[in-house]
This record gives structure tokens, sequence and C-alpha cells, in this order.
DNA sequence: GCCGTTTTCGGCCCGACTGTTTTCAGTCG
């Protein structure tokens, strides 16, 4: 049973909680539950054995209990009862924007609507505008609410919407008056899905900003705009949210726009056991009589502000060290924090070479020079050539003739670019297809040629890759599987497979893992390259490149890396060339010792 | 429902914008 399955049978506890009109905080725990076990690094079917659920932060007696529940039956009975309780349409409904459980409650009660369809046919009678608290706005709202719901609002993906925050950020940076801009939210924490591009800005004249900002020509609708706040809709579908504070609030505010939310909110709670109050504008100290107070008149009182200048203030101000921004998830990073053991993530400056790119030889769209001189421009040692293999229906993919004639071009290639004052090497390797009984598209006497073999599945993903790439590990001339999980994101689920089991493979085969920085990929995700990094595996960080300006994506797979807590150590090409070849070395397995 | 250098009971982060209202509820992040 997947963390997933488990994660959202919560979620939809607390949706349909939510129609109820239950307790917020009741149901904001089953929201935390259910966010802690979707990013949990291990498999919670493994920590219920070992009857440890307990530990998990957000998870007590009653959550425990039901976990046990859907792990033995696979059924949760609390709530199928829920379930009856409710139309099954409303919770649907509530993912619709700018509606939300009062309102989608209201519509149920005064109109009887239980699903889309309902509610698209009350639309046109013009009834909800007659209700009260309703007006004609309200109305309109809800029919582009569910005009865009039907469009299918998906997240974006982090390497397409990257470059339109960058485009933003630059623009703003132009406007007199505006002192510092920074993307925010999971732009900033370089999550692999993008929902929208939020930026905080700093200036003395919040008016110009905001209206420059919803005037940019790459504005198809503004949503929302106050006096230090827009919401704009580009011209590309993505929602972009600007927020403009005093200087002084800008490491408080960064830190608040962020987020996740409920890394925020685990530092708040910390801020209040202090006496603090810490939000976007900056950190302020309260006396407890002054609390008392507030509580009773609910009257203004005008606490002490003591930082908010930079992030680092607002962290030390409840006793933590500086935290990653990608660390910011509520998976661990406070308590790790308290702990002093944040991870020293790993930078970009580290990677030494790319382990996995593409020429002319198969689909790739540039020559091995022309990909080498890239990567040395890049300040690389090493370049991995691995173009693919034939069967996977890449017209001319190497077959043996093929790849003698690539390993030649790049000894003369290597003849050329030696250099007494600079090392670089381009080194001969392949993407070898994995065929569907694990053997591999290239025989063992070539393979064993080359320096380094990736290999990877490209076809028949919808059966069970479990032991296909066990087999494909324990090929002595197999050094690191491509793009583990397969998946494409938007467009392909990752195909089946026991990750854990071929994590272990690895370890005794000295196999690698790849983690695939192409912002579709991003193969392993965060998640699963912190479990690797758990079960004391070494990664791989390659961009997959079939044009030299693809190189770049590296940032996306580091990004993700530090996501999954992994540091230098844990990623072999961030090695100089000498260890890198040793590691790898002639003839067979390496030897797993750095 | 969870949790404990304020508490095993009584707390639980905080504010902006919108639309509908004359002071606020709902939604969002």
């Amino acid at each position: 049973m997947d963390n997933i399955y488990i994660a959202n049978v919560f979620h939809e506890i607390a949706d349909i909680l939510e129609l109820k009109g239950e307790d917020n905080f009741r149901i904001g725990a089953y929201r935390r539950a259910a966010q802690t076990i979707e990013s949990l690094p291990q498999n919670i079917e493994e920590i219920a054995q070992q009857g440890r659920l307990k530990e998990i932060p957000g998870i007590g007696e009653s959550i425990a209990e039901k976990i046990d529940e859907i792990l033995k039956t696979g059924r949760l009975h609390y709530l199928e009862e829920l379930r009856k309780t409710i139309a099954p349409g409303l919770v649907v409904m509530l993912g619709i924007a700018g509606l939300g459980p009062k309102t989608v409650l209201k519509l149920n009660k005064e109109f009887g609507v239980e699903t889309l369809e309902d509610l698209e046919r009350l639309l046109p009678l013009h009834k909800i505008c007659k209700l009260k608290g309703f007006g004609e706005k309200s109305e309109e709202n809800i029919k582009k609410g569910l005009e865009q719901f039907k469009r299918h609002k998906e997240r974006g993906l982090l390497g397409k919407v990257e470059p339109q925050g960058q485009a933003i950020v630059q623009e703003l940076e132009k406007i007199e008056g505006v002192d510092k801009v920074s993307l925010a939210g999971s732009l900033r924490r370089m999550k692999e899905t993008i929902g929208d591009i939020d930026i905080l800005c700093t200036s003395k004249k919040p008016k110009k900003v905001i209206d420059t900002f919803c005037t940019l020509p790459q504005v198809k609708e503004v949503k929302a705009k106050g006096t230090t706040k827009a919401v704009i809709i580009l011209k590309t579908g993505i929602e972009a949210d600007l927020r403009v504070v005093e200087p002084e609030a800008y490491g408080a505010a960064l830190h608040y726009f962020t987020g996740n939310k409920s890394h925020n909110i685990k530092v708040r709670t910390l801020g209040v056991k202090r006496g603090l109050k810490i939000n976007e504008y900056g950190i302020f100290k309260k006396s407890k009589e002054q609390r008392a107070k507030i509580k009773e008149k609910r009257a203004k009182i005008k606490e002490k502000r003591i930082g908010g200048w930079t992030e680092e203030e607002v962290f030390k101000a409840v006793g933590l060290p500086y935290i990653e921004p990608e660390l910011r998830e509520d998976r661990g990073e406070i308590e790790a924090a308290f702990e002093g053991k944040l991870p020293h993530l790993i930078k970009l400056s580290d990677i030494k070479g790319d382990l996995h790119t593409h020429t002319k030889y198969s689909d790739g769209h540039f020559s091995i020079e022309e990909m080498a001189k890239a990567a040395l421009q890049k300040g690389y040692q090493y370049i991995l050539i691995t173009d693919h293999t034939t069967t996977v229906g890449i017209t001319h993919g190497m077959d043996e003739e093929k790849i003698k004639r690539q390993m030649e071009e790049i000894d003369q290639l290597n003849y050329k670019f030696q250099n007494p004052k600079s090392k670089f090497k381009i080194l001969k390797g392949v993407e070898c297809d994995i065929r569907s009984d694990g053997t591999l598209d290239l025989p063992d006497k070539i393979l064993e040629k080359l320096d380094i073999v990736v290999a990877s599945i490209h076809s028949k993903f919808g059966m069970d890759q479990t032991d296909r790439l066990i087999k494909a590990c324990q090929n002595p001339n197999v050094d690191i599987i491509g793009h583990p999980t397969g998946r494409k994101l938007g467009e392909r689920d990752p195909y089946q497979v026991d990750l854990d089991k071929i994590m272990d493979v690895c370890k005794q085969t000295n196999t690698f893992l790849e983690l695939n920085a192409f912002w579709d990929r991003l193969d392993l995700n965060d998640v699963n390259c912190r479990k690797a990094k758990e079960k004391g595996l070494k990664i791989v960080i390659s961009t997959d490149a079939h044009h030299v300006l693809e190189l770049d994506v590296m940032r996306f797979g580091i990004a993700t890396a530090r996501r999954g807590w992994l540091e230098k150590e844990d990623v072999i090409n961030t090695l100089p060339l000498e260890q890198l070849l040793n590691l790898f070395g002639k003839g067979g397995k390496r030897i797993q010792n750095l």
C-alpha cells in the first residue's frame, strides 16, 4: 500500500469534515497528517509494522489506528460512514477556485446542487446572486471558477514556469524605488511543479510597483489589485502574485511567502512559545500581560518590533539556524535544525561533469565535439556521451559497428582536447536500452570497452519493472540506471516498480541510480533521493541533454537533489575526473568506496 | 485530532483582498 493512497484517505476525510463545518483544528490535524504521510521518505507500511506510527509528528492515537486499519483491511470504516453523510460531488466542487466549504454547502442547501453539472445548470438561472451575502460579482466569479476548473488547471512544470518568473523579476527590478525583488513560494523552494509564481519586492512606493506589475506585456488578466498585493494571470495561463513590503520587513516577508504553509506554521508556533509574533512585517515581542489583554478585549496593542530585515533573523528568533528554502517542507527540517543535523546541501558548482548526454549519433542535435566544448565551457572536467541503442526506435541508434566508430572519434577528440593546464576528458558511454526480459541491447564484449554504461527502460511501460531492473543491475557492465521510474511529469506516471528492492540490489551490485535533471523527468524525485541517501546509496545527477543548451537543466536536478537533502558526498559526479575513473575502474563492477 | 520549557485540558499562525456589506464572512496562501 503506498503512502500517497493513505495520504489521500486523510485528505478526503478533511474535505468532508470541512463541508460538514467541523472544528477547523480537527480538519487541520487530518490535513497535516496527510501531508506528512505523502512526503515520508519511508514506506508507511514498514513504519506501521515496527509499531512506530505515533513517532511521526502529527500522527497520534486516532490516526495511527486508522492507518493500521487501512493497511490491514484496505478500507477505512470511518471514511465509509463519512461518505454516506454527504453527496460525493460536493467534495469535487471544493476544487473550484473561489468556492470554499461555506459556499458549496449553501448552494447545496438552497438549490440542491450536488454535482458540477447541477452547478452548471444553475448558473444561467441567475439565482445565486439573489442569495443573501451574494451578488452579481460572486455569481460571475463562481462561473469563472467553474470554467477554469473544467479547463483542468494543471500545475506548471518547474522548468517552464521558472523562466517566466525570472522575466517578471527582471522587469520589476528596473522600477525606480524598488530595492529587492525575489521569487518566493514553491518556485523558490524549487518544487517540481508550480501552482503560481509568487514574487516579493520591497519599495517605499508600492503603488508604482503594483501598477507596473498589472500592466506588464505578458499580463492577460488582473485578478486582484490592492495597495500592497496584486494577482495577475499571464498569457501562458500561469497565475502570478506580487506582494510589496517595506525594506525592513524583507526577511520576514520572504520567509513567510516562501513557505511552505506547514513549515511556516511550525516556525510561528515556535515564536508564540517564546512570546513572539512573527508575520510578514517582522518579528514582534509582546509581554504576557499584553497577550492576555489582546485576548480579552481584542485591543490593538503595539508590540515591540525586534527584527525582520533578513530571514536569518526570523530563524534566529526561534532558536534555529538558517534553513535553505528547498528544505522548507516540514519534512523534519525544523527538528534537524534544532539538533544541528541539517545537511550541507549540494550546490551547482560542486558538479564536475555530466554523465548522460546525446549527440547526432542518435537523437541529439550536436556533434560530440560541440557537446564537449559546451561542457568544457561550464567548467566541467568530463562529459559522458551516452547515445541510444537501436531498439529504442531512434533511427540510426547505436549498434556494434557505430559504437566502435564513436569510440574512435572520442579518442581523436580527447587527443585534440589535451591541455596540460586543464583536465578534461570525453568519456565513452552509451544509454543502453533494457529489454523487457532485463537483458541489454548490446553484447557484453562491447559494453566492457566503455568507460561508463547507463541502462534505461524505454518501452513496455505497462509491466511491473522490478525484475527487469534487477536483472539489469546485476549485469556487471551496468553502472547507472537512467531515469529509474520512467515518469514524465504531466504526461506519464511512474511505472510499477518496487524501488526499495531496486535500491537494495543497487547497493549489493554497486549500481548507481540517476537523478535525471530534465525538468519533465526529475527522476528520481526528491522523496526518492532522500530514501536512497538513507539507504546509503550514491546518486548521479545528469541532464540527458540532446542540445548544448540543455546542459543547463542541471540546476533543476541540483534543486531536486537539495529538496532530497543530498550533500556533495552523496553525488558521484561531484568527484574530480581521476577519482571518478577510479570509482568505475576497468572491467566489471567498481568498488563503491568514496 | 494533536500536543505539552505556559497546559493531560485547552490551546492550536496570521493577514490581504473581494464582495457584500455598513462591520464582516469567505477564501486564499
